[in-house]
DNA sequence: ACATGAATACATGCATGCTATCACATATCT
DNA sequence: AGATATGTGATAGCATGCATGTATTCATGT
């Protein structure tokens, strides 16, 4: 694997980066096993970007790391992939609900730009750059919350949920996501400045997300 | 520092355990730099463990690293320490209104436990050893809600709040602290099944530990 | 006096070798 | 046969040296 020159500040971020691509792409499984040396190898790293970068894949939740043994991709059971959707519409409600009463002129902009960018996505049937975007839209409206600690933490709760896409709903169909619609009705709101409207859209669009993970596909 | 034999599973723990100790009892203060060579050298380990520990404190917000130039502990502002109250009052309400729903009787066990050493560490003026039971209270209560994610979440808001009560409230009267009657009305609530009157204890609970924050010491 | 730039000191980023620990298989004893 | 003890292989944990990047200082020129 040839590291692009001055992509990533750091190896460790570069193998971060190259992880969660290959998770997004399922080159890996759910459960299989991550040595160090291993990954270095493929990487052409040594160990030491590489155990940063499972650590960090661990803080949210991808990767169960046990002591003295291993790191191995989390395999979450219906049940966790719930309660974590539970804890991100708590997250993004209030989020929402703050960005509605402060979002700015730009950050609508930028909201509609994603839009645009999720429905050529779409008509290129290119999942993990929807997935990207996607992921985008939600980071634009914790961003317009202003409130950095619940950027944060949705942060971390978008790299959760998006991986569980990948793991959960193998033949996803990108060609029926109704997601689209939904961040529209969401993004007008906003503009709209319609606190109700945009919390209960998102609660809506967070529920049929995860509806979509628990349909047999 | 001798390093108790046995006493934590790795090095990395140790030194994170350690700093963490170091910040309760005001040995380091906001802003400072925190070379590790300076950190390895105090501890007695390499700078391998003491990156991990950072990086770790890191991710509860705790420790600001900038690539390639340092670590620093952080130096929250107000508007910051506001922002992760928001975020703590929204996972802690929602975690105690499903505890109130299904909390077993080895739960409110632990509660009343946790309350009993709240108050042994009030006679005893024992301000870390106050925050640690403390902590415990609210973890005992994220924990009975049996949503993983949500205590994981918790877990980490819990590290960040439990600084900011020592860079900011110098003073902070122990004496005058009406937390554990607080306590003891939550874990009543929650005995009794009640889930409104839990929530909105929790969520005056968390306001007027806010509050303390911000009145001037 | 101020701005610019080079040199230097210092801290982190990374690679690598050694050590401790764990898991598993084999052997031994009851 | 089952349980316990022991040995072996593999992997993570840690220490350390070198490379790289950043910040500071001081000299130089305008």
């Amino acid at each position: 694997m040839i590291m692009e020159p001055r992509l990533y500040t750091t190896s460790a971020d570069y193998v971060y980066q190259e992880l969660r691509h290959r998770i997004i792409t399922k080159q890996l499984k759910p459960g299989q096993r991550l040595p160090e040396v291993n990954i270095a190898v493929q990487m052409g790293v040594s160990r030491t970007p590489v155990r940063e970068a499972l650590r960090r894949l661990a803080s949210e939740g991808l990767v169960l790391i046990i002591p003295n043994s291993g790191a191995r991709l989390a395999s979450p059971t219906r049940r966790e992939m719930e309660d974590t959707y539970a804890v991100r519409e708590q997250l993004e409600c209030i989020s929402v609900a703050i960005a509605a009463t402060r979002i700015s002129e730009r950050n609508l902009r930028r909201l509609e730009d994603a839009i645009l960018e999720e429905e050529k996505a779409f008509e290129e049937k290119n999942l993990e750059l929807y997935l990207e975007v996607n992921e985008n839209f939600h980071r634009i409206i914790a961003d317009a919350s202003g409130n950095r600690v619940l950027a944060e933490f949705v942060e971390n709760i978008l790299a959760r949920t998006n991986a569980y896409v990948v793991f959960y709903d193998p033949f996803y169909d990108i060609v029926d996501n109704p997601s689209i619609a939904q961040h529209k009705a969401i993004a007008q709101a906003l503009k709209e400045r319609d606190r109700e409207k945009a919390v209960d859209l998102m609660r809506e669009h967070l529920k049929l997300s995860l509806y979509d993970l628990n349909k047999p596909s």
